[in-house]
DNA sequence: GTCTATATACAGATAGAC
DNA sequence: GTCTATCTGTATATAGAC
């Protein structure tokens, strides 16, 4: 394989779990097993190769359309937080390592943790949006606010992500709260208050999109 | 002040901020207007400044009882989630310090990390049994799970502190989101299905206990 | 207790052979 | 492209004067 491209996947692993100051270009070469002087023959500089490997362990932080498709309303929340999990679960490396940046706002990231945040954003709007719409369907209950609600989800979704990370084998399995969690907000969002009544409408075609992985890694 | 004290807090400080890699002894020598050299006369290394610096910002960290007194058990958890946030809006720079370490697992801070660990459990320890006590006086409806359910608002809380760092000036304030989880809670806990009946008892006395501030510090 | 001066190690980066 | 040897700065830590 590619000398460069095993220096990039090395450095990434690295950084992601040292952080950029506590990773040696010398620990790199060793753990790439090529010498210090490659490295910066290839990336000029180790500020330069951090950003490039930024770069490309932040390549599956995207977004995709069309996967929310044909669901109802209340399915499309359940599927964003499955999506969030699986691919929590499937990139814990490179999102311990964002989320480590986010919390220390490293100098060095700032590129990075503006997109996490653009990326945080894009994804809480599309909550925002489907509780909009569902609320005006009358599917979910009219106490529902969905600006806050939406926040409150994520936050409750990057608070297992952490609980995850402080008690990796707590009591309580990530899946029994992932299920738990949905059940919650399901029963939270469609329960109707006596004095509701219930439309059921068709939910058509809406703002889909989602965090994915790409075809091409 | 005493020089002693002056390096302590200036390396909190600038440890909390930066982390232990990215903190040189010149850098704290510098802020705190002393010679390398009296730094290490009075600490012996690096590390074991750290190590007692830790000691000295993680003193705030501690349970203190006869806080819940007399609430109800209702009363009970929105004191708990308003003291978390009073903490965490206290000590931001050491709160997220700590949480920086939890994620990264830092090796040079296990210490810290599983205090956090331990004092996490205690405080959704803590929920667990108001939310318990609560079902069983048929004050919170039987639909609580008091294991699960804690553990979902603990994540919340935590959640919120990530949404908070990541998006200091969001559009939602960190007092609206508070306001508005509180209100769900309520909602959540208090809301009795149509085939509950509501038994109002009197709570007495309970599990109290909560993060504080010590009187000295 | 506090300093200056210095030892020693290792960081990132360059030069130049192959 | 890849290496060894080396430069230069800065890190932690020590020695010893005051």
């Amino acid at each position: 394989m590619d000398t460069r491209r095993k220096i990039l996947e090395t450095s990434a692993q690295l950084f992601s779990h040292q952080g950029y100051a506590a990773t040696s270009l010398a620990q790199v070469a060793r753990a790439a097993q090529v010498s210090k002087a490659l490295i910066l023959w290839h990336f000029e500089s180790k500020e330069r190769l951090f950003h490039t490997a930024l770069q490309y362990f932040l390549a599956p932080y995207e977004i995709d359309t069309q996967v929310l498709l044909g669901l109802t309303d209340s399915e499309q929340v359940e599927k964003l937080i499955d999506d969030y999990y699986d691919f929590i679960a499937e990139h814990l490396p490179s999102v311990q390592f964002v989320l480590g940046q986010v919390v220390r706002q490293d100098e060095n990231s700032q590129e990075m943790v503006a997109r996490a945040q653009k990326l945080y954003r894009l994804y809480r709007e599309l909550l925002t949006t489907i509780l909009e719409r569902g609320r005006a369907a009358r599917l979910f209950t009219q106490r529902v606010r969905p600006a806050e609600d939406a926040a409150l989800i994520m936050a409750a979704l990057n608070g297992l992500l952490v609980q995850h990370l402080v008690e990796p084998e707590g009591a309580l399995s990530a899946q029994e709260l992932r299920a738990r969690f949905k059940a919650v907000i399901r029963d939270r969002l469609c329960t109707l208050g006596p004095d509701e009544v219930s439309a059921p409408f068709v939910t058509d075609k809406l703002p889909r999109g989602i965090l994915a992985r790409r075809a091409g890694r």
